[in-house]
DNA sequence: GTTAGCACTCCAACATGCTGAGTGCTAACA
DNA sequence: TGTTAGCACTCAGCATGTTGGAGTGCTAAC
């Protein structure tokens, strides 16, 4: 039995027809359909195949045909149309993402909630990890007695720093000794490379002069590092899956809210995945996704640096508009920080 | 008709009983209680009055009685017995806690993740206000030939830095004058005091001699500054909602996630609170969260700075256990944040 | 190969009746 | 005069039964 035309024909039908109305859907539904020039006995023969070859199944005896994930995954990389985004659409999101683009972050949290209003799902977005970003310079910086700030400017112009509690007390000259010594030996190294490194090392045949201080700062520095890899997660739409049928059942949006907001995992999930336009379908994922479909894009800074977003929602998800409007959001993304690329600006927070 | 110490005791049965069951509390389970000694009949005597007072309502003729606003505010404020915290849970939040106190942020967010789980609740925190911070220094660091970081420093070692793209060429020399005269300027003052000052003033008469690149810098160092401001939310436990037999309706639940993920309406319901332990019940907050009840408690960063955290759920809600939670997690974040003092840590994200 | 027809299945919606929990009122009691 | 027993009444919730519609699969005819 091979998938002809006409198969493919009424699983494509089926398929919308679902994801429209999220009912099953029967044989006689799908012969009213002007493309659809069958009686409903045809259809359900083909029906009744298609459900053999694993594309469809059937919830009970007298109900209609709903798609399989292997229907979905067909769907997605033959069957579907991919809509042109509407000319008003694409000038909503231009509109309401450069309305502010002034820093990285603030513009990623925004994209989130754009791409959540435009599609109605569950959004998230990822800031771009810095592990391959070289290092610009290091800085320490007094604040009081016993505290310094540590400072680290990679050359993308991102900067993190953290408070150091000093073991032995410091002077003004011992911080600027570190800071030249520490760009000199680290300048226009990745971030990953150090983290690597023994660095301990490097400070004991450099800072003998201060090993009372050396002791405080090496822990510190590495923490830094690690702090300069964290990824930032925003969310954004939790409340539309409300709107869906498929989460009337209280269990099944509370175990989907729990998922979701599970940042870490969730955070490695995306972090994780290949790149480029993915769109992954229920068992293709995680197990706690199984019922859910996924579909990210990346967004670049300064045509380097990866950051990534997307929505999250049931399988039964209007792929062709979602996957248009990601793609939109994410050039838009890259562009913003291309032209504006030196003008990334970074925060720090407590 | 006087509220008597008999009424007090039924309408105190009523509110403990509600809160554990959520379901209408009828004469007879109250006369069943040992500490109740009436028969059924007296008791509806009583309830009726007490409807008539305006603390008990009704949901329908054959139902038990429900509690007021009113009677919920009686009972926070009189009624209840203020349970101590079990010394386990104690030893739990210490632990738990203390496990991360390395930086204000994350053990912020970790005390939202921790007031959660022991509450069954939605939780929430916010990091403190820096509006009367003292500029310590400000800082300008070159990163690319048309791009410089702005970097400000407070007495109490928080950073906050962006990136500028200056309108001119630069040489190292004119930033370190810049961080030297603004320094000189600003120092000690508190940002707030410098967001309702002129500052280009101040500008044009010290930096004449870079007329071209002060034009760049005045708007960034005021928006940094207002950075500077911002207040990180963190929330946790959405998902608790959906044990709560009020939240079982979709419309209900969607609601009330609505309200609580609007971050920026959110944060400022919380900015502008009462200070102290403050609990608001039904009426008394604001139109969305009518059905609601909120606690809040304030946390203080070095004896000064004075964040806040505390819980929203609906107004049938375990006060004194959940009270005595969020005073012992403020008052342990006070003393982290004290003995630590200089300790904390600040990072920087895009 | 396609289709009409028919028997069959199952869900959803509605009606029905019953039970239990609760109330309010009245009259009797201490 | 305050308390209580008793009674009629109300209402939500549950179980049960009924019906109609939407769907299927199969068979036989075109």
């Amino acid at each position: 039995m091979d998938l002809n035309e006409r198969k493919l024909k009424i699983l494509q039908a089926i398929v919308s027809d679902f994801i429209k109305t999220s009912e099953p859907v029967g044989s006689r539904t799908l012969s009213k359909r002007p493309d659809i020039d069958l009686s409903p006995a045809t259809i359900r023969n083909e029906m009744s195949d298609l459900e053999e070859m694993g594309y469809l199944t059937h919830p009970h005896t007298s109900a209609g045909r709903v798609p399989s994930d292997k229907a979905y995954r067909l769907y997605v990389d033959q069957l579907m149309k991919s809509a042109d985004l509407p000319e008003e659409n694409k000038q909503e999101i231009a509109q309401r993402l450069g309305a502010n683009t002034a820093e990285l972050d603030q513009t990623v949290e925004h994209a989130a909630k754009v791409l959540s209003d435009m599609t109605n799902l569950v959004s998230f977005a990822i800031t771009p990890n810095r592990s391959e970003s070289k290092i610009n310079y290091i800085n320490f910086l007094p604040v009081d007695s016993s505290t310094v700030v540590l400072m680290i400017v990679c050359e993308d112009g991102k900067v993190t720093n953290s408070a150091i509690k000093m073991s032995a007390p410091y002077t003004e000259e011992n911080l600027t000794f570190m800071s030249k010594v520490m760009t000199h030996n680290f300048k226009g190294k990745a971030v990953s490379t150090l983290l690597t490194e023994n660095i301990a090392a490097t400070f004991e045949s450099d800072m003998q002069s201060l090993s009372g201080l050396a002791g405080s700062v090496v822990p510190s520095f590495i923490k830094t590092l690690e702090k300069m890899l964290n990824v930032d997660l925003y969310m954004d739409g939790y409340s539309n899956i409300f709107r869906l049928p498929e989460y009337n059942d209280i269990a099944k949006a509370k175990n989907f809210l729990e998922t979701v907001t599970n940042k870490d995992e969730f955070t490695n999930v995306l972090v994780n995945r290949e790149q480029g336009l993915m769109i992954t379908i229920g068992d293709e994922n995680a197990e706690d996704l199984k019922d859910c479909a996924l579909i990210t894009a990346d967004y670049k800074v300064n045509g380097k640096l990866v950051g990534r977003l997307g929505v999250i929602g049931p399988k039964r998800m209007k792929y062709g508009e979602v996957t248009s409007v990601i793609k939109y959001i994410t050039d838009n993304l890259s562009k913003t920080f291309e032209i504006e690329a030196p003008r990334e600006e970074e925060d720090s927070d407590e």
